[in-house]
DNA sequence: TGACACATACATACCGGTTGGTATTTAATT
DNA sequence: AATTAAATACCAACCGGTATGTATGTGTCA
Protein backbone atom coordinates (compact mmCIF):
# COMPACT_ATOMS: atom_id res chain seq x y z
CA UNK A 1 0.00 0.00 0.00
CA UNK A 2 1.10 3.50 -1.09
CA UNK A 3 1.25 6.51 1.58
CA UNK A 4 -1.71 7.40 0.17
CA UNK A 5 -4.75 7.38 2.62
CA UNK A 6 -7.56 5.06 1.56
CA UNK A 7 -10.11 6.43 -1.22
CA UNK A 8 -13.32 5.92 0.66
CA UNK A 9 -16.21 5.74 -2.09
CA UNK A 10 -17.41 8.60 0.22
CA UNK A 11 -14.60 10.88 -1.02
CA UNK A 12 -15.31 9.67 -4.93
CA UNK A 13 -19.29 10.29 -5.14
CA UNK A 14 -18.24 13.72 -3.62
CA UNK A 15 -15.88 14.50 -5.97
CA UNK A 16 -18.38 12.88 -8.77
CA UNK A 17 -20.92 15.58 -7.70
CA UNK A 18 -18.28 18.40 -7.43
CA UNK A 19 -16.79 18.12 -10.76
CA UNK A 20 -19.80 17.90 -12.66
CA UNK A 21 -21.38 20.75 -11.19
CA UNK A 22 -18.20 22.65 -11.80
CA UNK A 23 -18.77 21.72 -15.37
CA UNK A 24 -22.10 23.11 -15.60
CA UNK A 25 -21.35 25.94 -13.80
CA UNK A 26 -19.00 26.55 -16.22
CA UNK A 27 -21.49 26.40 -19.24
CA UNK A 28 -24.39 27.73 -17.94
CA UNK A 29 -23.57 29.50 -14.76
CA UNK A 30 -24.82 29.17 -10.95
CA UNK A 31 -28.57 29.75 -12.06
CA UNK A 32 -28.54 28.33 -15.07
CA UNK A 33 -27.30 24.96 -13.69
CA UNK A 34 -29.61 22.18 -12.71
CA UNK A 35 -29.59 19.84 -10.16
CA UNK A 36 -31.06 17.55 -12.74
CA UNK A 37 -28.56 17.76 -15.60
CA UNK A 38 -25.62 17.39 -12.40
CA UNK A 39 -27.10 13.87 -11.54
CA UNK A 40 -28.02 12.63 -14.92
CA UNK A 41 -24.43 13.39 -15.88
CA UNK A 42 -23.19 11.50 -12.39
CA UNK A 43 -25.76 9.00 -12.99
CA UNK A 44 -26.39 9.35 -9.03
CA UNK A 45 -29.55 10.56 -7.32
CA UNK A 46 -30.72 13.41 -5.52
CA UNK A 47 -30.40 11.31 -2.46
CA UNK A 48 -26.57 11.54 -3.07
CA UNK A 49 -26.16 14.88 -3.47
CA UNK A 50 -28.22 15.88 -0.64
CA UNK A 51 -26.52 13.51 1.55
CA UNK A 52 -22.96 15.09 0.74
CA UNK A 53 -24.55 19.11 0.09
CA UNK A 54 -27.29 20.55 1.98
CA UNK A 55 -28.44 23.01 -0.32
CA UNK A 56 -27.55 24.21 -3.95
CA UNK A 57 -26.07 26.90 -2.41
CA UNK A 58 -23.71 25.24 -1.02
CA UNK A 59 -22.60 22.96 -3.64
CA UNK A 60 -21.94 26.29 -5.75
CA UNK A 61 -19.67 27.61 -2.72
CA UNK A 62 -18.29 24.27 -2.66
CA UNK A 63 -17.28 24.19 -6.14
CA UNK A 64 -15.54 28.25 -5.71
CA UNK A 65 -13.64 26.48 -2.66
CA UNK A 66 -12.82 23.55 -3.45
CA UNK A 67 -12.34 23.34 -7.62
CA UNK A 68 -11.86 26.90 -8.93
CA UNK A 69 -9.65 28.29 -5.83
CA UNK A 70 -7.10 25.23 -6.12
CA UNK A 71 -6.70 25.15 -10.15
CA UNK A 72 -6.17 29.15 -10.08
CA UNK A 73 -3.98 28.76 -6.58
CA UNK A 74 -1.77 26.02 -8.85
CA UNK A 75 -1.85 27.60 -12.49
CA UNK A 76 -0.95 31.31 -11.48
CA UNK A 77 -0.65 32.50 -7.70
CA UNK A 78 1.93 29.48 -6.77
CA UNK A 79 4.40 30.13 -9.72
CA UNK A 80 4.45 33.50 -8.98
CA UNK A 81 5.27 33.56 -5.17
CA UNK A 82 7.68 30.73 -5.51
CA UNK A 83 9.73 31.95 -8.57
CA UNK A 84 12.82 33.54 -8.38
CA UNK A 85 12.09 35.90 -11.10
CA UNK A 86 8.26 36.55 -10.73
CA UNK A 87 8.00 39.47 -13.24
CA UNK A 88 9.13 36.77 -15.87
CA UNK A 89 6.87 34.41 -14.79
CA UNK A 90 4.47 36.73 -14.82
CA UNK A 91 4.97 37.52 -18.51
CA UNK A 92 5.85 33.55 -19.11
CA UNK A 93 2.20 33.51 -17.78
CA UNK A 94 0.56 35.80 -19.92
CA UNK A 95 2.03 35.10 -22.88
CA UNK A 96 1.34 31.35 -22.71
CA UNK A 97 -2.50 31.85 -21.20
CA UNK A 98 -4.12 31.18 -24.45
CA UNK A 99 -2.20 27.91 -24.98
CA UNK A 100 -2.23 26.62 -21.55
CA UNK A 101 -6.35 27.36 -21.23
CA UNK A 102 -7.04 25.98 -24.83
CA UNK A 103 -9.41 27.33 -27.31
CA UNK A 104 -12.69 25.53 -25.35
CA UNK A 105 -11.54 27.56 -21.98
CA UNK A 106 -11.37 30.64 -23.60
CA UNK A 107 -14.66 30.32 -25.03
CA UNK A 108 -16.46 29.22 -21.91
CA UNK A 109 -14.34 32.14 -19.81
CA UNK A 110 -13.10 32.14 -16.64
CA UNK A 111 -14.80 30.39 -14.25
CA UNK A 112 -13.58 32.60 -12.03
CA UNK A 113 -14.63 35.73 -13.70
CA UNK A 114 -18.02 34.02 -14.82
CA UNK A 115 -19.31 33.23 -11.37
CA UNK A 116 -18.31 36.72 -10.39
CA UNK A 117 -20.68 38.62 -12.65
CA UNK A 118 -23.42 36.50 -12.35
CA UNK A 119 -23.71 36.02 -8.93
CA UNK A 120 -21.86 38.95 -6.71
CA UNK A 121 -24.30 41.53 -6.78
CA UNK A 122 -26.91 38.42 -6.17
CA UNK A 123 -25.74 36.93 -3.46
CA UNK A 124 -23.26 37.74 -0.15
CA UNK A 125 -21.23 34.61 0.20
CA UNK A 126 -20.92 33.72 -3.38
CA UNK A 127 -19.47 37.31 -3.65
CA UNK A 128 -17.12 36.86 -0.41
CA UNK A 129 -15.95 33.43 -1.42
CA UNK A 130 -15.20 35.08 -4.99
CA UNK A 131 -13.34 37.91 -4.21
CA UNK A 132 -10.63 36.12 -1.94
CA UNK A 133 -9.76 34.47 -4.60
CA UNK A 134 -9.53 37.47 -6.44
CA UNK A 135 -7.66 39.17 -3.17
CA UNK A 136 -5.03 36.69 -3.52
CA UNK A 137 -4.61 36.89 -7.56
CA UNK A 138 -3.92 41.17 -6.53
CA UNK A 139 -1.55 39.76 -3.79
CA UNK A 140 0.43 37.51 -5.72
CA UNK A 141 0.75 40.20 -8.32
CA UNK A 142 1.60 43.24 -6.55
CA UNK A 143 4.04 41.17 -4.58
CA UNK A 144 5.84 39.79 -8.03
CA UNK A 145 6.07 44.00 -9.10
CA UNK A 146 7.23 44.67 -5.74
CA UNK A 147 9.64 42.43 -6.20
CA UNK A 148 10.58 43.46 -9.36
CA UNK A 149 10.84 46.75 -7.90
CA UNK A 150 13.55 45.95 -5.13
CA UNK A 151 15.47 44.24 -7.88
CA UNK A 152 15.65 46.83 -10.45
CA UNK A 153 13.46 45.44 -13.18
CA UNK A 154 9.95 47.80 -12.36
CA UNK A 155 10.13 51.48 -12.75
CA UNK A 156 10.03 52.94 -8.83
CA UNK A 157 7.39 54.83 -9.70
CA UNK A 158 4.70 52.34 -10.53
CA UNK A 159 2.34 52.07 -7.55
CA UNK A 160 2.10 48.23 -7.43
CA UNK A 161 -0.95 47.62 -5.72
CA UNK A 162 -3.10 49.91 -8.23
CA UNK A 163 -0.90 48.01 -11.58
CA UNK A 164 -1.76 44.47 -9.77
CA UNK A 165 -5.50 45.61 -9.63
CA UNK A 166 -4.90 46.81 -13.71
CA UNK A 167 -3.63 43.91 -14.67
CA UNK A 168 -6.28 41.05 -12.64
CA UNK A 169 -8.70 43.40 -14.11
CA UNK A 170 -7.64 43.50 -17.77
CA UNK A 171 -7.05 40.07 -17.33
CA UNK A 172 -10.60 38.77 -16.77
CA UNK A 173 -11.90 41.63 -19.35
CA UNK A 174 -9.99 39.93 -22.01
CA UNK A 175 -11.78 36.58 -21.16
CA UNK A 176 -14.86 38.39 -21.55
CA UNK A 177 -13.76 39.87 -24.87
CA UNK A 178 -12.87 36.65 -26.41
CA UNK A 179 -15.81 34.51 -24.75
CA UNK A 180 -18.29 36.81 -26.21
CA UNK A 181 -16.37 37.26 -29.36
CA UNK A 182 -15.66 33.34 -29.25
CA UNK A 183 -12.67 33.95 -30.93
CA UNK A 184 -9.56 32.47 -29.02
CA UNK A 185 -7.85 35.03 -31.34
CA UNK A 186 -8.71 38.09 -29.71
CA UNK A 187 -7.50 35.97 -26.76
CA UNK A 188 -4.35 35.76 -28.05
CA UNK A 189 -3.97 39.32 -29.21
CA UNK A 190 -5.77 41.20 -25.98
CA UNK A 191 -3.63 39.57 -23.41
CA UNK A 192 -0.39 40.21 -26.06
CA UNK A 193 -1.66 43.81 -25.55
CA UNK A 194 -1.87 42.93 -21.30
CA UNK A 195 2.02 41.59 -21.82
CA UNK A 196 3.17 44.71 -23.86
CA UNK A 197 1.24 46.54 -20.68
CA UNK A 198 2.73 44.73 -17.70
CA UNK A 199 6.54 45.02 -20.09
CA UNK A 200 5.84 49.16 -19.99
CA UNK A 201 6.20 48.66 -16.28
CA UNK A 202 9.87 47.72 -16.65
CA UNK A 203 12.68 49.45 -17.06
CA UNK B 1 -49.63 71.15 -30.50
CA UNK B 2 -46.21 71.36 -30.92
CA UNK B 3 -44.39 69.59 -33.99
CA UNK B 4 -43.37 66.52 -31.54
CA UNK B 5 -45.95 63.52 -32.75
CA UNK B 6 -48.64 62.49 -30.51
CA UNK B 7 -47.44 59.95 -27.81
CA UNK B 8 -49.72 56.74 -28.00
CA UNK B 9 -50.89 54.78 -25.36
CA UNK B 10 -49.25 51.88 -26.86
CA UNK B 11 -45.23 53.03 -26.82
CA UNK B 12 -45.78 54.66 -23.45
CA UNK B 13 -46.28 50.71 -22.15
CA UNK B 14 -43.65 49.58 -24.52
CA UNK B 15 -41.11 52.18 -23.03
CA UNK B 16 -42.28 51.14 -19.40
CA UNK B 17 -42.12 47.32 -20.15
CA UNK B 18 -38.58 47.80 -21.97
CA UNK B 19 -37.34 50.23 -19.19
CA UNK B 20 -38.46 47.88 -16.38
CA UNK B 21 -37.12 44.82 -17.76
CA UNK B 22 -34.09 46.85 -18.58
CA UNK B 23 -33.74 47.47 -15.08
CA UNK B 24 -34.39 43.85 -14.06
CA UNK B 25 -32.22 42.49 -16.61
CA UNK B 26 -29.20 44.92 -14.61
CA UNK B 27 -29.82 43.73 -10.96
CA UNK B 28 -30.91 39.33 -11.96
CA UNK B 29 -29.10 38.89 -15.24
CA UNK B 30 -31.36 37.75 -17.87
CA UNK B 31 -32.27 35.11 -16.60
CA UNK B 32 -32.71 35.57 -13.52
CA UNK B 33 -34.78 38.14 -14.49
CA UNK B 34 -38.56 36.95 -13.97
CA UNK B 35 -41.55 37.92 -16.05
CA UNK B 36 -43.56 38.50 -12.90
CA UNK B 37 -41.64 40.97 -11.61
CA UNK B 38 -41.52 43.19 -14.39
CA UNK B 39 -44.83 43.16 -14.20
CA UNK B 40 -45.66 43.57 -10.51
CA UNK B 41 -43.12 47.07 -10.99
CA UNK B 42 -44.80 48.04 -13.84
CA UNK B 43 -48.87 47.12 -12.80
CA UNK B 44 -48.93 45.80 -16.13
CA UNK B 45 -50.46 41.97 -16.68
CA UNK B 46 -48.86 39.32 -19.26
CA UNK B 47 -51.55 40.27 -21.46
CA UNK B 48 -49.85 43.38 -21.85
CA UNK B 49 -46.66 41.95 -21.95
CA UNK B 50 -47.32 39.11 -24.62
CA UNK B 51 -49.18 41.73 -26.40
CA UNK B 52 -46.03 43.84 -27.23
CA UNK B 53 -43.36 40.80 -27.05
CA UNK B 54 -44.26 37.53 -28.36
CA UNK B 55 -40.91 35.81 -25.80
CA UNK B 56 -39.36 36.88 -23.38
CA UNK B 57 -36.44 36.18 -25.23
CA UNK B 58 -37.64 39.05 -28.32
CA UNK B 59 -38.12 41.37 -24.91
CA UNK B 60 -34.49 40.81 -23.63
CA UNK B 61 -33.11 41.80 -26.88
CA UNK B 62 -35.36 44.57 -27.24
CA UNK B 63 -33.33 46.18 -24.16
CA UNK B 64 -30.06 45.42 -26.13
CA UNK B 65 -30.81 47.09 -29.12
CA UNK B 66 -33.39 50.05 -27.85
CA UNK B 67 -31.85 50.72 -24.13
CA UNK B 68 -27.97 49.30 -23.56
CA UNK B 69 -26.93 49.97 -27.60
CA UNK B 70 -28.16 53.58 -27.48
CA UNK B 71 -27.24 54.67 -24.24
CA UNK B 72 -23.51 53.27 -25.42
CA UNK B 73 -23.90 55.61 -28.43
CA UNK B 74 -24.42 58.53 -26.86
CA UNK B 75 -22.46 58.31 -24.08
CA UNK B 76 -19.09 56.60 -25.72
CA UNK B 77 -19.25 55.78 -29.52
CA UNK B 78 -20.88 59.44 -30.79
CA UNK B 79 -18.34 62.02 -28.60
CA UNK B 80 -15.75 59.53 -29.96
CA UNK B 81 -16.57 59.74 -33.34
CA UNK B 82 -17.71 63.36 -33.33
CA UNK B 83 -14.89 64.88 -31.43
CA UNK B 84 -11.96 67.04 -33.10
CA UNK B 85 -9.28 65.30 -30.65
CA UNK B 86 -10.36 62.03 -30.14
CA UNK B 87 -7.83 61.01 -28.18
CA UNK B 88 -8.42 63.68 -25.36
CA UNK B 89 -12.06 62.93 -25.77
CA UNK B 90 -11.04 59.15 -24.96
CA UNK B 91 -8.96 59.97 -22.20
CA UNK B 92 -11.62 62.53 -21.01
CA UNK B 93 -14.09 59.80 -21.01
CA UNK B 94 -11.53 57.40 -18.68
CA UNK B 95 -11.25 60.08 -16.37
CA UNK B 96 -14.91 61.00 -15.73
CA UNK B 97 -16.57 57.40 -16.01
CA UNK B 98 -16.56 57.10 -12.06
CA UNK B 99 -18.79 60.39 -12.10
CA UNK B 100 -20.52 59.62 -14.97
CA UNK B 101 -21.55 56.06 -14.30
CA UNK B 102 -22.56 56.43 -10.23
CA UNK B 103 -21.83 54.35 -7.73
CA UNK B 104 -25.01 52.04 -8.08
CA UNK B 105 -24.30 52.04 -11.41
CA UNK B 106 -20.66 50.73 -10.82
CA UNK B 107 -22.11 48.17 -8.38
CA UNK B 108 -24.45 46.80 -10.87
CA UNK B 109 -21.40 46.47 -13.48
CA UNK B 110 -21.99 47.47 -16.89
CA UNK B 111 -24.71 46.14 -18.57
CA UNK B 112 -23.42 45.05 -22.13
CA UNK B 113 -20.81 43.01 -20.25
CA UNK B 114 -23.17 41.45 -17.66
CA UNK B 115 -25.32 40.33 -20.64
CA UNK B 116 -22.19 39.03 -22.23
CA UNK B 117 -20.76 37.31 -20.05
CA UNK B 118 -24.07 35.52 -18.73
CA UNK B 119 -26.21 34.76 -22.28
CA UNK B 120 -22.82 34.70 -25.17
CA UNK B 121 -22.16 31.26 -24.74
CA UNK B 122 -26.16 30.29 -24.74
CA UNK B 123 -27.88 32.24 -27.11
CA UNK B 124 -26.27 32.74 -30.37
CA UNK B 125 -28.75 35.73 -30.80
CA UNK B 126 -27.71 37.55 -27.90
CA UNK B 127 -24.14 37.05 -28.80
CA UNK B 128 -24.77 38.75 -32.02
CA UNK B 129 -26.97 41.70 -30.59
CA UNK B 130 -23.96 42.11 -27.98
CA UNK B 131 -21.59 41.78 -30.40
CA UNK B 132 -22.21 44.32 -32.54
CA UNK B 133 -22.20 46.71 -29.89
CA UNK B 134 -18.51 45.21 -28.96
CA UNK B 135 -17.70 45.87 -32.39
CA UNK B 136 -19.17 49.56 -32.70
CA UNK B 137 -16.93 50.08 -29.50
CA UNK B 138 -14.01 48.73 -30.91
CA UNK B 139 -14.31 50.48 -34.09
CA UNK B 140 -15.05 53.62 -32.10
CA UNK B 141 -11.32 53.44 -30.52
CA UNK B 142 -9.30 52.38 -33.06
CA UNK B 143 -10.78 54.94 -35.39
CA UNK B 144 -9.63 57.79 -32.37
CA UNK B 145 -6.69 56.05 -31.99
CA UNK B 146 -5.63 56.00 -36.22
CA UNK B 147 -6.56 59.82 -35.67
CA UNK B 148 -4.16 60.17 -33.40
CA UNK B 149 -1.44 58.70 -35.46
CA UNK B 150 -2.55 60.69 -38.35
CA UNK B 151 -1.77 63.93 -35.89
CA UNK B 152 1.21 62.85 -34.32
CA UNK B 153 -0.19 62.51 -31.07
CA UNK B 154 -0.10 58.55 -30.85
CA UNK B 155 2.70 56.94 -31.47
CA UNK B 156 3.54 55.49 -35.09
CA UNK B 157 4.38 52.14 -33.86
CA UNK B 158 1.29 50.86 -32.30
CA UNK B 159 -1.46 48.91 -33.87
CA UNK B 160 -4.47 50.51 -33.23
CA UNK B 161 -6.93 47.90 -33.57
CA UNK B 162 -5.00 45.94 -30.70
CA UNK B 163 -4.92 48.41 -28.57
CA UNK B 164 -8.11 49.28 -29.24
CA UNK B 165 -9.59 45.92 -28.61
CA UNK B 166 -7.33 45.65 -25.65
CA UNK B 167 -9.37 49.13 -24.45
CA UNK B 168 -12.41 47.85 -24.31
CA UNK B 169 -11.39 44.17 -23.03
CA UNK B 170 -9.43 46.38 -19.72
CA UNK B 171 -12.75 48.91 -19.17
CA UNK B 172 -15.06 46.03 -19.13
CA UNK B 173 -12.40 44.14 -16.71
CA UNK B 174 -12.60 47.47 -14.40
CA UNK B 175 -16.24 47.14 -14.31
CA UNK B 176 -15.88 43.59 -13.18
CA UNK B 177 -13.38 43.70 -10.86
CA UNK B 178 -14.98 46.55 -9.25
CA UNK B 179 -18.57 45.46 -9.53
CA UNK B 180 -17.30 41.87 -7.37
CA UNK B 181 -15.38 43.94 -4.58
CA UNK B 182 -18.39 46.44 -4.79
CA UNK B 183 -15.86 48.85 -4.46
CA UNK B 184 -16.37 52.21 -6.90
CA UNK B 185 -12.86 52.76 -5.12
CA UNK B 186 -11.49 50.10 -6.92
CA UNK B 187 -13.00 51.12 -10.32
CA UNK B 188 -11.35 54.39 -10.03
CA UNK B 189 -8.19 53.49 -9.56
CA UNK B 190 -8.39 50.66 -12.00
CA UNK B 191 -9.79 53.21 -14.49
CA UNK B 192 -6.86 55.74 -13.68
CA UNK B 193 -4.27 52.93 -14.55
CA UNK B 194 -6.17 52.60 -17.86
CA UNK B 195 -6.26 56.34 -18.00
CA UNK B 196 -2.29 55.90 -17.76
CA UNK B 197 -2.04 53.28 -20.65
CA UNK B 198 -3.95 55.42 -23.11
CA UNK B 199 -1.22 57.81 -22.39
CA UNK B 200 1.66 55.57 -22.70
CA UNK B 201 0.21 55.12 -25.89
CA UNK B 202 1.16 58.81 -27.08
CA UNK B 203 4.21 60.43 -28.01
C1' DT C 1 -26.88 -3.74 14.84
C1' DG C 2 -26.37 0.67 13.95
C1' DA C 3 -24.36 4.39 11.31
C1' DC C 4 -23.59 5.54 6.83
C1' DA C 5 -24.38 6.04 1.75
C1' DC C 6 -27.40 6.20 -1.27
C1' DA C 7 -32.24 5.47 -4.04
C1' DT C 8 -37.17 6.61 -4.83
C1' DA C 9 -41.18 9.08 -4.68
C1' DC C 10 -43.22 13.10 -3.63
C1' DA C 11 -44.16 18.10 -2.12
C1' DT C 12 -44.20 22.74 -3.22
C1' DA C 13 -43.39 26.66 -5.70
C1' DC C 14 -42.39 29.22 -9.64
C1' DC C 15 -41.37 29.58 -14.44
C1' DG C 16 -42.65 31.20 -19.29
C1' DG C 17 -46.41 31.08 -22.10
C1' DT C 18 -51.50 30.49 -23.68
C1' DT C 19 -56.28 31.30 -23.74
C1' DG C 20 -60.57 33.61 -23.83
C1' DG C 21 -62.54 37.63 -22.83
C1' DT C 22 -63.03 42.95 -22.16
C1' DA C 23 -62.34 47.70 -22.43
C1' DT C 24 -60.72 51.36 -25.45
C1' DT C 25 -59.35 53.52 -29.37
C1' DT C 26 -59.52 54.00 -34.32
C1' DA C 27 -61.70 53.97 -38.86
C1' DA C 28 -65.49 53.64 -41.90
C1' DT C 29 -70.01 54.55 -43.18
C1' DT C 30 -74.16 56.70 -43.31
C1' DA D 1 -71.90 64.31 -36.69
C1' DA D 2 -73.51 60.14 -35.14
C1' DT D 3 -73.24 55.24 -35.42
C1' DT D 4 -71.13 51.22 -35.90
C1' DA D 5 -67.71 47.88 -36.95
C1' DA D 6 -63.07 46.42 -36.49
C1' DA D 7 -58.67 46.56 -34.73
C1' DT D 8 -55.96 47.47 -30.82
C1' DA D 9 -54.49 47.25 -25.95
C1' DC D 10 -54.95 45.01 -22.12
C1' DC D 11 -56.70 41.77 -18.15
C1' DA D 12 -57.12 37.47 -15.30
C1' DA D 13 -57.16 32.71 -14.92
C1' DC D 14 -54.91 28.82 -16.09
C1' DC D 15 -51.44 25.18 -18.13
C1' DG D 16 -47.65 22.14 -18.56
C1' DG D 17 -43.12 21.82 -17.28
C1' DT D 18 -39.30 22.22 -14.29
C1' DA D 19 -36.97 23.91 -10.28
C1' DT D 20 -35.11 22.85 -5.54
C1' DG D 21 -35.83 20.45 -1.65
C1' DT D 22 -37.97 16.59 1.59
C1' DA D 23 -39.52 12.20 3.55
C1' DT D 24 -38.88 7.77 3.68
C1' DG D 25 -37.09 3.47 2.38
C1' DT D 26 -33.08 0.19 1.44
C1' DG D 27 -28.78 -1.94 1.06
C1' DT D 28 -23.95 -2.14 2.85
C1' DC D 29 -20.25 -2.27 5.83
C1' DA D 30 -17.79 -1.62 10.16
Amino acid sequence: MTTQTKIKQHDVTREKLLSSAFCEMHRQGYQGTSIANILASTGLTKGALYHHFPTKHALGLAVIDEIIAPHLEKLVFKPLRTSKNPVSTLLDIIAGADKSIGDEGIMLGCPLNNLMQEMSPLDEQFRDHLNAILEIWQQSLGTALKHGQKHGIIKSKINCQAAALFIVSAWEGCFSVAKNKQSPGAFSMCMTQLHGYVQSLMK
